[in-house]
DNA sequence: TCAAAAGTGTTTGGTTTACACCCATGA
DNA sequence: TCATGGGTGTAAACCAAACACTTTTGA
Protein backbone atom coordinates (compact mmCIF):
# COMPACT_ATOMS: atom_id res chain seq x y z
CA UNK A 1 0.00 0.00 0.00
CA UNK A 2 1.38 3.42 -0.45
CA UNK A 3 0.22 6.75 0.33
CA UNK A 4 0.46 9.24 -2.24
CA UNK A 5 -0.62 12.84 -2.62
CA UNK A 6 -2.97 12.36 -5.38
CA UNK A 7 -6.39 12.96 -3.99
CA UNK A 8 -8.36 10.86 -5.81
CA UNK A 9 -5.61 7.60 -5.72
CA UNK A 10 -7.88 5.18 -3.22
CA UNK A 11 -10.78 5.95 -4.82
CA UNK A 12 -9.60 5.12 -7.69
CA UNK A 13 -7.52 1.84 -6.97
CA UNK A 14 -9.19 0.37 -4.19
CA UNK A 15 -12.42 -0.77 -3.66
CA UNK A 16 -13.84 1.20 -0.65
CA UNK A 17 -15.54 0.13 2.96
CA UNK A 18 -13.11 -3.30 2.88
CA UNK A 19 -9.96 -3.75 4.27
CA UNK A 20 -7.96 -6.67 5.29
CA UNK A 21 -6.18 -7.44 8.40
CA UNK A 22 -3.61 -10.31 8.76
CA UNK A 23 -2.59 -12.45 11.80
CA UNK A 24 1.50 -13.92 10.55
CA UNK A 25 2.42 -16.25 13.21
CA UNK A 26 6.35 -16.54 13.36
CA UNK A 27 8.18 -19.47 15.92
CA UNK A 28 11.19 -18.56 17.44
CA UNK A 29 13.05 -19.30 20.57
CA UNK A 30 10.31 -21.11 21.52
CA UNK A 31 7.86 -19.05 21.22
CA UNK A 32 4.78 -17.90 19.08
CA UNK A 33 5.00 -14.43 17.31
CA UNK A 34 3.42 -12.13 15.68
CA UNK A 35 4.29 -9.63 13.55
CA UNK A 36 2.82 -5.97 14.14
CA UNK A 37 3.33 -2.28 12.90
CA UNK A 38 3.59 0.95 14.84
CA UNK A 39 1.95 3.68 13.53
CA UNK A 40 4.47 6.57 12.99
CA UNK A 41 2.06 9.71 14.78
CA UNK A 42 0.35 7.87 17.39
CA UNK A 43 2.88 5.02 17.70
CA UNK A 44 0.12 2.91 18.76
CA UNK A 45 0.06 -1.16 17.12
CA UNK A 46 -1.12 -2.67 14.70
CA UNK A 47 -1.74 -5.74 12.51
CA UNK A 48 -0.38 -5.25 9.33
CA UNK A 49 -3.50 -4.93 7.15
CA UNK A 50 -4.58 -3.19 3.66
CA UNK A 51 -7.02 -2.76 1.05
CA UNK A 52 -8.41 -5.21 -1.97
CA UNK A 53 -7.43 -3.09 -5.70
CA UNK A 54 -10.02 -3.48 -8.32
CA UNK A 55 -8.60 -6.67 -10.15
CA UNK A 56 -7.69 -8.25 -7.33
CA UNK A 57 -9.26 -11.31 -4.87
CA UNK A 58 -9.04 -10.51 -1.27
CA UNK A 59 -6.63 -13.51 -0.91
CA UNK A 60 -4.53 -11.83 -3.66
CA UNK A 61 -4.56 -8.37 -1.70
CA UNK A 62 -3.60 -9.96 1.20
CA UNK A 63 -0.61 -12.07 -0.45
CA UNK A 64 0.47 -8.29 -1.67
CA UNK A 65 0.22 -6.94 1.62
CA UNK A 66 2.14 -9.63 3.33
CA UNK A 67 4.48 -9.67 0.53
CA UNK A 68 5.14 -5.56 1.02
CA UNK A 69 5.79 -6.59 4.97
CA UNK A 70 8.27 -9.52 5.15
CA UNK A 71 9.37 -9.80 1.82
CA UNK A 72 8.41 -13.31 0.85
CA UNK A 73 6.21 -14.91 -1.52
CA UNK A 74 4.31 -17.87 -1.47
CA UNK A 75 2.95 -17.43 2.35
CA UNK A 76 0.73 -19.63 4.00
CA UNK A 77 -2.84 -17.51 4.34
CA UNK A 78 -6.03 -18.25 6.10
CA UNK A 79 -9.21 -16.04 5.84
CA UNK A 80 -11.03 -16.70 9.35
CA UNK A 81 -13.45 -13.96 9.46
CA UNK A 82 -15.20 -10.57 8.86
CA UNK A 83 -14.95 -8.20 11.00
CA UNK A 84 -17.97 -5.73 10.47
CA UNK A 85 -19.32 -3.94 13.57
CA UNK A 86 -20.49 -0.50 12.51
CA UNK A 87 -18.91 0.48 15.64
CA UNK A 88 -15.18 -0.79 14.44
CA UNK A 89 -14.21 2.28 12.08
CA UNK A 90 -15.06 4.85 14.92
CA UNK A 91 -12.03 6.85 16.20
CA UNK A 92 -9.70 5.17 13.77
CA UNK A 93 -5.97 6.04 14.80
CA UNK A 94 -5.54 6.21 10.65
CA UNK A 95 -6.99 9.05 11.01
CA UNK A 96 -5.43 11.18 13.63
CA UNK A 97 -2.25 9.82 12.44
CA UNK A 98 -2.98 11.68 9.05
CA UNK A 99 -4.35 14.70 10.77
CA UNK A 100 -1.08 14.84 12.71
CA UNK A 101 1.05 14.50 9.48
CA UNK A 102 -0.77 17.66 8.16
CA UNK A 103 -3.85 17.31 6.04
CA UNK A 104 -3.88 14.50 3.80
CA UNK A 105 -6.00 14.62 0.44
CA UNK A 106 -6.75 10.59 1.57
CA UNK A 107 -7.96 11.96 4.82
CA UNK A 108 -11.66 11.59 3.50
CA UNK A 109 -11.23 8.02 2.08
CA UNK A 110 -9.95 6.95 5.68
CA UNK A 111 -12.40 8.14 7.64
CA UNK A 112 -14.94 5.84 5.94
CA UNK A 113 -16.51 2.65 7.37
CA UNK A 114 -14.57 -0.51 6.80
CA UNK A 115 -15.55 -4.28 6.83
CA UNK A 116 -12.44 -5.89 7.53
CA UNK A 117 -11.17 -9.51 6.80
CA UNK A 118 -9.40 -11.25 8.94
CA UNK A 119 -6.24 -13.70 7.47
CA UNK A 120 -4.03 -15.62 9.31
CA UNK A 121 -0.44 -16.36 7.99
CA UNK A 122 1.90 -19.14 8.68
CA UNK A 123 5.64 -18.00 7.77
CA UNK A 124 9.27 -18.96 8.87
CA UNK A 125 10.19 -16.71 10.86
CA UNK A 126 13.87 -16.55 9.85
CA UNK A 127 12.95 -15.52 6.47
CA UNK A 128 11.39 -12.51 7.25
CA UNK A 129 12.19 -8.89 6.53
CA UNK A 130 9.83 -6.79 8.69
CA UNK A 131 9.23 -3.49 6.47
CA UNK A 132 6.52 -1.15 8.12
CA UNK A 133 4.26 0.34 5.05
CA UNK A 134 4.07 4.19 4.90
CA UNK A 135 2.37 5.22 7.59
CA UNK A 136 4.03 3.49 10.19
CA UNK A 137 7.50 3.64 11.33
CA UNK A 138 8.14 0.58 13.00
CA UNK A 139 7.47 -3.24 11.94
CA UNK A 140 8.72 -6.00 14.25
CA UNK A 141 8.06 -9.19 15.78
CA UNK A 142 6.24 -9.66 19.32
CA UNK A 143 6.10 -12.29 21.54
CA UNK A 144 2.33 -13.85 21.93
CA UNK A 145 1.93 -12.91 25.38
CA UNK A 146 3.83 -9.74 24.91
CA UNK A 147 0.99 -7.99 23.11
CA UNK A 148 -1.07 -5.20 24.40
CA UNK A 149 -3.13 -2.70 23.24
CA UNK A 150 -3.76 -2.44 19.46
CA UNK A 151 -5.53 -0.54 17.65
CA UNK A 152 -9.23 -0.90 16.65
CA UNK A 153 -10.37 -4.25 17.37
CA UNK A 154 -7.18 -6.01 16.05
CA UNK A 155 -6.78 -7.65 19.73
CA UNK A 156 -9.87 -9.47 18.91
CA UNK A 157 -8.77 -10.03 15.63
CA UNK A 158 -5.76 -11.62 17.09
CA UNK A 159 -7.42 -13.82 19.62
CA UNK A 160 -9.64 -15.19 17.14
CA UNK A 161 -6.88 -15.84 14.70
CA UNK A 162 -5.41 -18.16 17.43
CA UNK A 163 -8.02 -19.65 18.40
CA UNK A 164 -8.97 -20.91 14.97
CA UNK A 165 -5.22 -21.93 14.31
CA UNK A 166 -5.98 -24.05 17.66
CA UNK A 167 -8.80 -25.54 16.18
CA UNK A 168 -7.13 -26.56 12.77
CA UNK A 169 -4.59 -28.19 14.46
CA UNK A 170 -7.22 -30.86 14.99
CA UNK A 171 -7.45 -31.93 11.72
CA UNK A 172 -4.67 -30.22 9.79
CA UNK A 173 -0.75 -30.58 9.43
CA UNK A 174 1.13 -27.62 10.82
CA UNK A 175 4.77 -26.88 10.90
CA UNK A 176 5.67 -26.83 7.03
CA UNK A 177 5.09 -22.91 7.02
CA UNK A 178 6.26 -22.14 10.39
CA UNK A 179 9.83 -24.59 10.87
CA UNK A 180 12.93 -24.51 8.79
CA UNK A 181 13.14 -27.00 6.33
CA UNK A 182 14.77 -30.08 8.40
CA UNK A 183 14.30 -29.48 12.45
CA UNK A 184 14.04 -32.18 15.24
CA UNK A 185 11.36 -33.84 17.15
CA UNK A 186 11.46 -31.84 19.99
CA UNK A 187 11.21 -28.86 18.06
CA UNK A 188 8.09 -29.35 16.46
CA UNK A 189 6.85 -30.68 19.66
CA UNK A 190 7.66 -27.13 21.37
CA UNK A 191 5.68 -25.56 18.29
CA UNK A 192 2.39 -27.69 18.80
CA UNK A 193 3.17 -27.02 22.72
CA UNK A 194 3.11 -22.83 21.99
CA UNK A 195 0.42 -22.83 19.97
CA UNK A 196 -1.88 -24.77 22.39
CA UNK A 197 -0.07 -23.34 25.73
CA UNK A 198 0.21 -26.80 26.96
CA UNK A 199 2.80 -29.75 27.27
CA UNK A 200 2.37 -32.53 25.64
CA UNK A 201 4.38 -35.99 25.84
CA UNK A 202 7.09 -36.44 24.32
CA UNK A 203 6.69 -39.78 23.60
CA UNK A 204 2.97 -39.83 22.31
CA UNK A 205 3.62 -37.04 20.62
CA UNK A 206 6.40 -38.95 18.73
CA UNK A 207 4.17 -41.53 17.95
CA UNK A 208 1.23 -39.39 17.04
CA UNK A 209 3.02 -37.43 14.67
CA UNK A 210 5.13 -39.82 13.16
CA UNK A 211 1.37 -41.70 12.61
CA UNK A 212 0.62 -39.41 10.36
CA UNK A 213 3.24 -40.27 7.66
CA UNK A 214 3.91 -36.53 6.69
CA UNK A 215 7.54 -36.67 8.39
CA UNK A 216 10.52 -37.99 6.59
CA UNK A 217 13.44 -39.61 9.15
CA UNK A 218 16.79 -37.98 8.45
CA UNK A 219 19.70 -39.84 8.90
CA UNK A 220 21.35 -36.95 10.31
CA UNK A 221 21.44 -35.90 13.72
CA UNK A 222 21.54 -32.11 14.94
CA UNK A 223 24.67 -31.63 17.08
CA UNK A 224 25.73 -29.05 19.30
CA UNK A 225 23.25 -29.11 21.47
CA UNK A 226 23.83 -30.00 25.37
CA UNK A 227 22.69 -33.01 25.15
CA UNK A 228 21.86 -36.53 23.22
CA UNK A 229 21.64 -35.51 19.43
CA UNK A 230 18.14 -35.35 18.31
CA UNK A 231 17.57 -36.75 14.54
CA UNK A 232 16.71 -34.23 12.07
CA UNK A 233 13.18 -34.43 10.01
CA UNK A 234 11.99 -33.24 7.22
CA UNK A 235 8.60 -32.87 5.75
CA UNK A 236 7.15 -35.12 3.03
CA UNK A 237 5.76 -32.72 1.02
CA UNK A 238 3.54 -35.05 -1.11
CA UNK A 239 1.35 -36.47 2.32
CA UNK A 240 1.57 -33.01 3.76
CA UNK A 241 -0.55 -31.98 1.05
CA UNK A 242 -3.12 -34.69 0.24
CA UNK A 243 -2.87 -34.32 4.77
CA UNK A 244 -4.35 -30.93 4.26
CA UNK A 245 -6.75 -31.28 1.54
CA UNK A 246 -7.99 -34.73 3.30
CA UNK A 247 -8.14 -33.80 7.07
CA UNK A 248 -6.21 -35.48 10.10
CA UNK A 249 -7.77 -37.87 12.45
CA UNK A 250 -7.59 -37.41 16.48
CA UNK A 251 -7.11 -33.97 17.48
CA UNK A 252 -4.64 -32.90 20.44
CA UNK B 1 -34.15 -5.68 0.28
CA UNK B 2 -36.47 -3.42 -1.51
CA UNK B 3 -36.06 -2.20 -5.22
CA UNK B 4 -37.46 0.90 -5.54
CA UNK B 5 -37.73 3.68 -8.20
CA UNK B 6 -35.34 5.79 -6.51
CA UNK B 7 -32.16 6.72 -8.14
CA UNK B 8 -30.38 6.76 -5.21
CA UNK B 9 -31.74 4.41 -3.17
CA UNK B 10 -28.69 1.85 -3.13
CA UNK B 11 -26.45 3.92 -2.70
CA UNK B 12 -27.77 5.87 0.30
CA UNK B 13 -28.90 2.84 1.93
CA UNK B 14 -26.12 -0.03 1.36
CA UNK B 15 -22.14 -0.30 1.62
CA UNK B 16 -20.93 -0.78 -2.41
CA UNK B 17 -18.96 -3.95 -3.22
CA UNK B 18 -20.43 -6.03 -0.55
CA UNK B 19 -22.77 -8.34 -0.19
CA UNK B 20 -24.21 -11.11 1.77
CA UNK B 21 -25.67 -14.57 0.26
CA UNK B 22 -27.01 -17.24 3.08
CA UNK B 23 -27.36 -21.27 2.47
CA UNK B 24 -29.88 -21.91 5.04
CA UNK B 25 -30.32 -25.07 5.26
CA UNK B 26 -33.19 -27.00 6.26
CA UNK B 27 -34.60 -31.24 7.12
CA UNK B 28 -37.52 -32.49 6.19
CA UNK B 29 -38.35 -36.28 5.08
CA UNK B 30 -35.09 -37.58 5.33
CA UNK B 31 -34.31 -34.67 3.07
CA UNK B 32 -31.81 -31.73 3.88
CA UNK B 33 -33.28 -28.69 1.53
CA UNK B 34 -31.53 -26.17 0.72
CA UNK B 35 -33.59 -22.29 0.13
CA UNK B 36 -33.23 -20.76 -3.11
CA UNK B 37 -34.79 -17.76 -4.98
CA UNK B 38 -35.99 -17.39 -8.44
CA UNK B 39 -35.30 -14.30 -10.63
CA UNK B 40 -38.31 -12.98 -12.26
CA UNK B 41 -37.21 -12.59 -15.48
CA UNK B 42 -34.28 -14.83 -16.25
CA UNK B 43 -35.75 -17.71 -14.61
CA UNK B 44 -32.47 -18.67 -13.15
CA UNK B 45 -31.69 -19.82 -9.59
CA UNK B 46 -30.12 -18.24 -6.64
CA UNK B 47 -29.18 -18.47 -2.93
CA UNK B 48 -30.59 -15.62 -1.16
CA UNK B 49 -28.59 -12.55 -0.45
CA UNK B 50 -28.47 -9.39 0.46
CA UNK B 51 -27.05 -5.44 1.21
CA UNK B 52 -25.07 -4.34 4.26
CA UNK B 53 -26.99 -1.27 5.90
CA UNK B 54 -24.62 1.84 7.04
CA UNK B 55 -25.74 1.30 10.82
CA UNK B 56 -25.56 -2.68 10.12
CA UNK B 57 -22.84 -5.77 10.82
CA UNK B 58 -22.66 -8.21 8.05
CA UNK B 59 -24.52 -10.41 10.42
CA UNK B 60 -27.15 -8.16 11.13
CA UNK B 61 -27.71 -7.97 7.94
CA UNK B 62 -27.83 -11.51 7.07
CA UNK B 63 -30.36 -11.88 9.92
CA UNK B 64 -32.35 -9.58 8.23
CA UNK B 65 -32.56 -10.75 4.86
CA UNK B 66 -33.53 -14.01 6.57
CA UNK B 67 -36.30 -12.39 8.52
CA UNK B 68 -37.44 -11.40 4.98
CA UNK B 69 -37.00 -15.12 2.95
CA UNK B 70 -38.13 -17.12 5.80
CA UNK B 71 -40.50 -15.28 8.26
CA UNK B 72 -38.29 -16.21 10.99
CA UNK B 73 -36.45 -14.23 13.60
CA UNK B 74 -33.40 -16.00 15.94
CA UNK B 75 -31.60 -18.25 13.18
CA UNK B 76 -28.58 -19.64 13.50
CA UNK B 77 -26.19 -18.33 11.48
CA UNK B 78 -22.64 -18.74 10.91
CA UNK B 79 -20.47 -17.18 7.89
CA UNK B 80 -17.92 -19.25 6.80
CA UNK B 81 -16.21 -17.61 3.58
CA UNK B 82 -15.54 -14.33 1.52
CA UNK B 83 -16.18 -14.75 -2.27
CA UNK B 84 -14.09 -12.43 -3.84
CA UNK B 85 -12.67 -13.38 -7.32
CA UNK B 86 -12.89 -10.47 -9.39
CA UNK B 87 -14.94 -12.91 -12.48
CA UNK B 88 -17.62 -13.86 -9.80
CA UNK B 89 -19.40 -10.42 -10.83
CA UNK B 90 -19.37 -10.32 -14.52
CA UNK B 91 -22.57 -11.74 -16.33
CA UNK B 92 -24.07 -11.27 -13.71
CA UNK B 93 -28.02 -12.19 -14.21
CA UNK B 94 -29.40 -9.63 -11.93
CA UNK B 95 -27.96 -6.64 -14.39
CA UNK B 96 -30.07 -8.67 -17.49
CA UNK B 97 -32.79 -9.30 -15.03
CA UNK B 98 -33.09 -5.34 -14.58
CA UNK B 99 -32.62 -4.86 -18.40
CA UNK B 100 -35.24 -7.03 -19.27
CA UNK B 101 -37.86 -5.08 -16.54
CA UNK B 102 -37.44 -1.95 -18.56
CA UNK B 103 -34.41 -0.20 -17.31
CA UNK B 104 -34.45 0.55 -14.12
CA UNK B 105 -32.07 3.69 -12.09
CA UNK B 106 -30.39 1.15 -9.73
CA UNK B 107 -29.18 -0.86 -12.77
CA UNK B 108 -25.65 0.83 -12.67
CA UNK B 109 -25.59 0.16 -8.63
CA UNK B 110 -25.87 -3.67 -9.62
CA UNK B 111 -22.98 -3.51 -11.98
CA UNK B 112 -20.45 -3.08 -9.42
CA UNK B 113 -18.43 -5.69 -8.40
CA UNK B 114 -19.37 -7.18 -5.27
CA UNK B 115 -17.59 -9.26 -2.62
CA UNK B 116 -19.49 -11.62 -0.85
CA UNK B 117 -19.64 -12.97 2.23
CA UNK B 118 -21.08 -16.44 2.79
CA UNK B 119 -23.25 -17.56 5.73
CA UNK B 120 -24.91 -20.60 6.23
CA UNK B 121 -27.87 -20.98 8.25
CA UNK B 122 -30.00 -24.01 9.95
CA UNK B 123 -33.87 -23.48 10.37
CA UNK B 124 -36.68 -25.52 11.39
CA UNK B 125 -38.53 -26.28 7.67
CA UNK B 126 -41.78 -26.56 9.28
CA UNK B 127 -41.52 -23.23 10.85
CA UNK B 128 -40.37 -21.40 7.46
CA UNK B 129 -42.28 -19.69 4.87
CA UNK B 130 -40.51 -18.76 1.94
CA UNK B 131 -40.82 -15.62 1.02
CA UNK B 132 -39.26 -14.23 -2.74
CA UNK B 133 -37.30 -10.82 -2.51
CA UNK B 134 -39.12 -8.10 -4.97
CA UNK B 135 -36.58 -9.42 -8.21
CA UNK B 136 -37.36 -13.20 -7.80
CA UNK B 137 -40.72 -14.42 -8.27
CA UNK B 138 -40.24 -17.86 -6.52
CA UNK B 139 -38.58 -18.89 -3.10
CA UNK B 140 -38.74 -22.36 -2.36
CA UNK B 141 -36.91 -25.50 -0.78
CA UNK B 142 -34.63 -27.38 -3.05
CA UNK B 143 -33.19 -31.50 -2.18
CA UNK B 144 -29.63 -31.41 -1.77
CA UNK B 145 -29.26 -33.28 -4.34
CA UNK B 146 -31.81 -31.79 -6.86
CA UNK B 147 -30.05 -28.52 -7.03
CA UNK B 148 -28.90 -27.41 -10.61
CA UNK B 149 -27.36 -24.91 -12.10
CA UNK B 150 -27.29 -21.53 -9.89
CA UNK B 151 -26.22 -17.72 -10.59
CA UNK B 152 -22.99 -16.90 -10.61
CA UNK B 153 -20.45 -18.61 -8.10
CA UNK B 154 -23.35 -19.91 -6.10
CA UNK B 155 -22.91 -23.43 -6.41
CA UNK B 156 -19.26 -22.81 -5.15
CA UNK B 157 -20.86 -21.30 -2.33
CA UNK B 158 -23.13 -23.80 -1.34
CA UNK B 159 -20.69 -26.66 -1.72
CA UNK B 160 -18.12 -25.13 1.01
CA UNK B 161 -21.18 -24.19 2.96
CA UNK B 162 -21.75 -28.01 3.19
CA UNK B 163 -18.33 -28.94 3.83
CA UNK B 164 -17.98 -26.75 6.26
CA UNK B 165 -21.13 -27.81 7.81
CA UNK B 166 -19.85 -31.60 7.62
CA UNK B 167 -16.42 -30.38 9.35
CA UNK B 168 -17.99 -28.26 12.35
CA UNK B 169 -20.32 -31.63 12.52
CA UNK B 170 -17.26 -32.68 14.09
CA UNK B 171 -16.34 -30.84 17.65
CA UNK B 172 -20.05 -29.03 17.55
CA UNK B 173 -23.41 -30.34 18.23
CA UNK B 174 -25.91 -30.16 15.76
CA UNK B 175 -29.88 -30.27 15.55
CA UNK B 176 -30.91 -28.05 17.45
CA UNK B 177 -32.41 -25.61 15.02
CA UNK B 178 -33.04 -28.08 12.29
CA UNK B 179 -35.24 -30.44 14.16
CA UNK B 180 -38.72 -29.56 16.30
CA UNK B 181 -38.19 -29.71 19.86
CA UNK B 182 -39.26 -32.92 20.43
CA UNK B 183 -37.92 -35.42 18.30
CA UNK B 184 -36.84 -39.21 18.29
CA UNK B 185 -33.24 -41.19 18.31
CA UNK B 186 -33.76 -41.97 14.77
CA UNK B 187 -34.83 -38.53 13.03
CA UNK B 188 -31.38 -36.94 14.82
CA UNK B 189 -29.50 -40.32 13.54
CA UNK B 190 -30.93 -39.51 9.80
CA UNK B 191 -30.13 -35.79 10.02
CA UNK B 192 -26.68 -36.89 10.95
CA UNK B 193 -26.72 -39.52 8.23
CA UNK B 194 -27.86 -36.58 5.52
CA UNK B 195 -25.34 -34.30 5.77
CA UNK B 196 -22.56 -36.48 6.24
CA UNK B 197 -23.90 -39.23 3.28
CA UNK B 198 -23.27 -42.32 5.00
CA UNK B 199 -25.41 -44.39 7.27
CA UNK B 200 -24.18 -45.19 10.88
CA UNK B 201 -24.66 -47.95 13.16
CA UNK B 202 -27.81 -46.83 15.66
CA UNK B 203 -26.87 -48.21 18.51
CA UNK B 204 -22.96 -46.65 18.60
CA UNK B 205 -24.86 -43.74 17.55
CA UNK B 206 -26.91 -43.50 20.30
CA UNK B 207 -24.55 -43.93 23.20
CA UNK B 208 -22.24 -41.70 21.46
CA UNK B 209 -24.91 -39.13 21.36
CA UNK B 210 -26.09 -39.67 25.31
CA UNK B 211 -22.44 -39.49 26.18
CA UNK B 212 -22.28 -35.82 25.05
CA UNK B 213 -24.59 -34.99 27.73
CA UNK B 214 -26.93 -32.79 25.44
CA UNK B 215 -30.18 -34.83 26.07
CA UNK B 216 -33.29 -35.20 27.69
CA UNK B 217 -34.72 -38.54 27.38
CA UNK B 218 -38.86 -37.97 27.83
CA UNK B 219 -40.91 -40.42 28.86
CA UNK B 220 -43.61 -40.22 26.29
CA UNK B 221 -42.80 -42.20 23.19
CA UNK B 222 -43.65 -40.77 19.55
CA UNK B 223 -46.83 -42.99 18.42
CA UNK B 224 -48.38 -43.64 15.14
CA UNK B 225 -45.05 -45.01 12.99
CA UNK B 226 -45.57 -48.34 11.91
CA UNK B 227 -43.14 -49.89 14.07
CA UNK B 228 -41.81 -49.94 17.97
CA UNK B 229 -42.67 -46.98 19.43
CA UNK B 230 -39.37 -44.65 20.11
CA UNK B 231 -38.83 -42.32 22.89
CA UNK B 232 -38.75 -38.40 22.18
CA UNK B 233 -36.45 -36.43 23.28
CA UNK B 234 -35.37 -33.10 23.64
CA UNK B 235 -32.21 -30.60 24.14
CA UNK B 236 -30.54 -29.76 26.97
CA UNK B 237 -30.33 -26.17 26.24
CA UNK B 238 -27.95 -25.27 28.92
CA UNK B 239 -25.36 -28.21 28.21
CA UNK B 240 -26.44 -27.78 24.34
CA UNK B 241 -24.81 -23.63 24.62
CA UNK B 242 -21.87 -25.00 26.56
CA UNK B 243 -21.30 -27.44 24.13
CA UNK B 244 -21.33 -25.01 21.17
CA UNK B 245 -18.69 -22.95 23.10
CA UNK B 246 -16.46 -25.23 24.11
CA UNK B 247 -16.49 -28.13 21.80
CA UNK B 248 -16.91 -31.60 21.28
CA UNK B 249 -14.84 -34.95 21.55
CA UNK B 250 -14.75 -37.43 18.45
CA UNK B 251 -15.39 -36.90 15.40
CA UNK B 252 -17.66 -38.60 12.75
C1' DT C 1 -47.83 -63.97 13.30
C1' DC C 2 -44.25 -61.78 11.12
C1' DA C 3 -41.31 -58.17 9.20
C1' DA C 4 -39.33 -54.03 10.49
C1' DA C 5 -37.94 -50.75 13.72
C1' DA C 6 -36.48 -49.71 18.32
C1' DG C 7 -34.45 -50.61 23.14
C1' DT C 8 -30.52 -52.50 25.51
C1' DG C 9 -26.12 -54.90 26.10
C1' DT C 10 -21.51 -57.33 25.00
C1' DT C 11 -17.34 -58.55 22.72
C1' DT C 12 -13.39 -57.07 20.43
C1' DG C 13 -9.72 -54.48 18.70
C1' DG C 14 -7.43 -50.36 18.15
C1' DT C 15 -5.87 -45.96 20.05
C1' DT C 16 -4.42 -43.00 23.70
C1' DT C 17 -2.30 -42.39 28.19
C1' DA C 18 0.94 -43.02 31.44
C1' DC C 19 4.91 -44.71 32.51
C1' DA C 20 10.09 -47.22 32.57
C1' DC C 21 14.48 -47.87 30.77
C1' DC C 22 18.59 -46.90 28.38
C1' DC C 23 21.72 -43.73 25.63
C1' DA C 24 24.35 -39.55 24.51
C1' DT C 25 26.31 -35.13 25.71
C1' DG C 26 28.45 -31.00 27.81
C1' DA C 27 29.23 -28.92 32.08
C1' DT D 1 30.19 -38.36 36.59
C1' DC D 2 25.94 -36.64 36.54
C1' DA D 3 21.99 -33.92 35.30
C1' DT D 4 19.43 -33.32 31.35
C1' DG D 5 17.36 -34.26 27.20
C1' DG D 6 16.50 -37.73 23.70
C1' DG D 7 15.40 -42.62 21.62
C1' DT D 8 12.62 -46.67 22.23
C1' DG D 9 9.26 -49.81 24.41
C1' DT D 10 5.13 -51.56 27.15
C1' DA D 11 1.05 -52.16 30.37
C1' DA D 12 -3.31 -50.23 31.43
C1' DA D 13 -7.22 -47.55 30.41
C1' DC D 14 -10.22 -46.00 27.33
C1' DC D 15 -13.07 -45.67 23.29
C1' DA D 16 -15.14 -47.00 19.02
C1' DA D 17 -16.75 -50.63 15.79
C1' DA D 18 -19.16 -54.66 15.12
C1' DC D 19 -22.56 -57.47 16.42
C1' DA D 20 -26.83 -60.31 19.39
C1' DC D 21 -30.88 -60.49 21.61
C1' DT D 22 -35.33 -58.87 23.04
C1' DT D 23 -39.50 -55.84 22.64
C1' DT D 24 -43.10 -53.42 20.26
C1' DT D 25 -46.04 -52.30 16.48
C1' DG D 26 -49.15 -52.34 12.35
C1' DA D 27 -50.18 -54.95 8.46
Amino acid sequence: MTVTQNTSFFDQHFLNHISLDCVVFGFHDNQLKVLLIRRKFTKEWALPGGFVRGDESIEIAATRVLQERTGLDNIFLKQFKVFSEPERSKRNPIVQDLVESGARPDLEWFKQRFISVGFYALVDFSKVEPTPDSISDLCDWKNLGEVDSLILDHNQILNKALETLRLQLNYQPLGYNLLSDRFTMPELQRLYETILAKELDRRNFQRKMLSYGILNKLKERKTGGAHKAPYLYEFNLENYQKALQNGLYGGW
